[in-house]
RNA sequence: GGACCUGUGGUGCAGUUUGGAGUGCACGCCGGCCUGUCAAGCCGGAGGUCGCGGGUUCAAAUCCCGUCAGGUCCGCCA
């Protein structure tokens, strides 16, 4: 593979790159020094690993490198002799002999092995991520993320989106996620904030003619850590006009698969759909994972107008455990705390066993004495759990039981998230607003902007919940991968909306006033999407944590080991900035 | 704000349940030997605030309380 970027005024080859068609040529390599091995006086191998791999070198008598010294190799590429060959290297076929080996840098004994053998400690990585990064997995994952930031990129240029920047110095617009301020300088006593998202931006793009706009945008917001959330993520950000949620998830359906083809070498199939309160009702999550079943069932029907306390509720909900009659009290008792510490008042489990007697299934559980023949025979045959199963129910308002259930069901049954096969699903009809603030009005679930369903308009004012918004996410084995909506353009509808989300007018303008002030100037009709690029890049890195494929990450206390951020700021630098610390609060 | 888990030479672990000398394993490191190794091999050596503080005890890595750091999760993330 000839490579433009291969050779250098430095070295005219790539360790990793050596073959067989190199032999005969004179090469000086690059890099560090991954392991010497001494032979005595008359031998020396020196295995040299740069990004793309190692490549043994062989020293006619001793040499003083170390682990980690920076140095530069010359000599001749040639076969290794017979038997002596690494099938473990791609280049151990061949060696550099007769090597002249130069210094360039010496090195500290580095902090913890740089290879992929055996985990270490993550603090004491970040700590030292620049010895971290120099490892084969981390090398593969930055360069996993430049490949599929370029296939985004080719894709949304393909289709006609233009690349935009938007400030991340931009003013507060207090809803959703918690903000990062910045103390202005020039303007004592104000801040700026870091974007949540250029979402407002975008509109603005929009109504300034963009017609299709994207963007690898960092967002920036002020919340909790996790696995999957840093306070800085970068998303594919689109944004379109003149276009409906079809032309949307068709955008972004291109772009993602594209970008898998490019990151695993294998297009997928294409993305399944369902609607939100599908999702619900069968996965009790919004963003299911469908590689597997153990999917929720309804046995509302068979205990309605039921004796059995525990099952007088709205809603009665199960998930089948194949083969979990054998789970232990202590895991069935651990699993009932972990359903009431998610909001269940309780869980229910059965034992499905074979009846001795006449080869029937008979129910083990504490509450199977409570059972009417027919409630048992309902459980079993709507469950359709045979011998040596587990039922698990719950009994509760709908939202709840489901919730509980879709939890329980990942706790039981889930897998990493970056285990194959990768499934992904669009979930769509959303609901327009998901609870109550403290003032009782409906709190959005997406954004304030989010179009709400053309049928369901007239429901705004009567039934609010009911209504369904035209907002969408996109899911890959149970991660949000990203979510977008079609946006309102036009100001009755958006004061409609803002009407029944209890935001009054003036409220409306202090917020979000340069926005509709530029609505009134001509907004087309657009929508748009918001790939979270951090948590695509894990999944096809095999990763489990988005840490894992972000050069410089935070913990989840939000510090960083190696530079010590964050830190006080010198007090001449907070007078500049009209700031004062406040003591701590002592309790 | 809350729950759970983890913290032992540079690295990864065992030891903690049932208190008894910083005991052990692998890697790394330092020195020596070694002409075909590749997780090289052989010989020797150095390296410890058992995260930190307090308590119980004749005695604490081990038990108790607190605290710090890290992780997973709940809340939070329009």
């Amino acid at each position: 593979m000839t490579d433009v970027s291969s050779s250098t005024s430095l070295r005219t080859h790539r360790c990793g790159d050596l073959r067989v068609a190199d032999v005969g040529s004179t090469v000086t390599v690059c890099g560090w020094v991954a392991k010497r091995r001494e032979h005595g006086e008359h031998l020396a191998f020196v295995d040299l690993r740069d990004h793309t791999g190692l490549i043994q070198c062989v020293v006619p008598g001793s040499v003083d490198v170390r682990s980690e010294y920076v140095v530069s190799v010359t000599g001749v590429v040639r076969l290794r002799p017979e038997g002596t060959e690494n099938s473990d290297l791609a280049t151990g076929a061949v060696e550099v002999g007769e090597c002249a080996v130069e210094i360039l840098n010496i090195a500290e004994p580095p902090p913890f092995p740089v290879d992929d053998r055996g985990d270490v400690d993550e603090v004491i990585r970040l700590r030292h991520r620049f010895v971290d990064l120099r490892r084969p997995r981390m090398q593969a994952n930055l360069r996993l993320r430049a490949k599929v930031n370029s296939a985004l990129r080719s894709a949304m240029d393909r289709q006609g989106f233009v690349e935009v920047e938007t400030p991340l110095l931009w003013a507060p617009t207090p809803e959703g996620a918690r903000e990062f301020a910045v103390p202005s300088r020039l303007s004592r006593g104000s801040c700026y904030v870091l974007p949540q998202s250029p979402q407002l931006a975008k509109q603005l793009l929009m109504v300034g003619g963009v017609d299709r706009y994207y963007q690898i945008a960092r967002c920036l917001r002020d919340e909790d850590l996790r696995a999957d959330r840093q306070f800085e993520f970068t998303q594919l950000d689109i944004e379109a006009s003149f276009v409906t949620q079809e032309d949307v998830l068709s955008f972004v359906t291109e772009a993602v698969l594209d970008a898998a083809e490019a990151a695993t070498g294998e297009r997928p199939a294409g993305v399944a759909r369902m609607t939100w309160a599908e999702a619900i009702d069968r996965y009790g999550s919004d963003k299911p994972d469908i590689r597997f079943g153990m999917e929720l069932i309804d046995l509302s029907g068979v205990f309605a107008g039921t004796e059995v306390k525990a099952f007088a509720s709205p809603c009665v909900k199960a998930i089948v455990v194949e083969g979990g009659a054998s789970l232990s009290r202590s895991r069935l008792d651990a699993h009932t705390e972990r359903a009431k510490s998610l909001g269940a008042k309780g869980l229910a489990w059965f034992r499905v066993t074979a009846n001795e007697t006449d080869g029937g299934l008979a129910l083990d559980s504490p509450l199977d004495r409570f059972l009417s023949d027919d409630e048992r025979a309902g459980l079993l045959a709507t469950t359709k759990a045979t011998s040596g199963d587990l039922v698990l129910v719950v009994a509760d308002e709908h939202r709840l039981a489901c919730s509980v259930l879709g939890q329980l069901r990942l706790d039981i049954g889930g897998r990493p998230v970056s285990e194959g096969p990768y499934r992904y699903l669009w979930v769509v009809d959303f609901p327009m607003f998901d609870g109550v603030d403290d003032h009782g009005h409906p709190v959005a679930a997406h954004h304030p902007f989010t179009m709400p369903n053309p049928e369901d308009l007239d429901l705004l004012e009567t039934d609010p919940a009911s209504v369904r918004s035209q907002a969408y996410d996109l899911v890959l084995n149970g991660w949000e991968l990203g979510s977008g909506s079609v946006r309102i353009h036009r100001s009755d509808i958006q004061s409609r909306v803002f009407a029944a989300l209890g935001i009054s007018d003036e409220e409306a303008a202090a917020r979000f006033g340069f926005l509709l002030g530029a609505f009134r100037f001509g907004a087309p009709p657009h929508a748009g999407f918001a790939v979270g690029i951090d948590r695509l890049v894990a999944i096809f890195a095999g990763e489990d944590s988005i840490r894992e494929v972000i050069a410089f990450p935070k913990t989840q206390s939000g510090s960083d080991p190696m530079t010590g951020a964050p830190k006080p700021l010198e007090p001449g630098q907070l007078a500049a900035l009209g700031l004062q610390p406040v003591p701590q609060k002592l309790d």
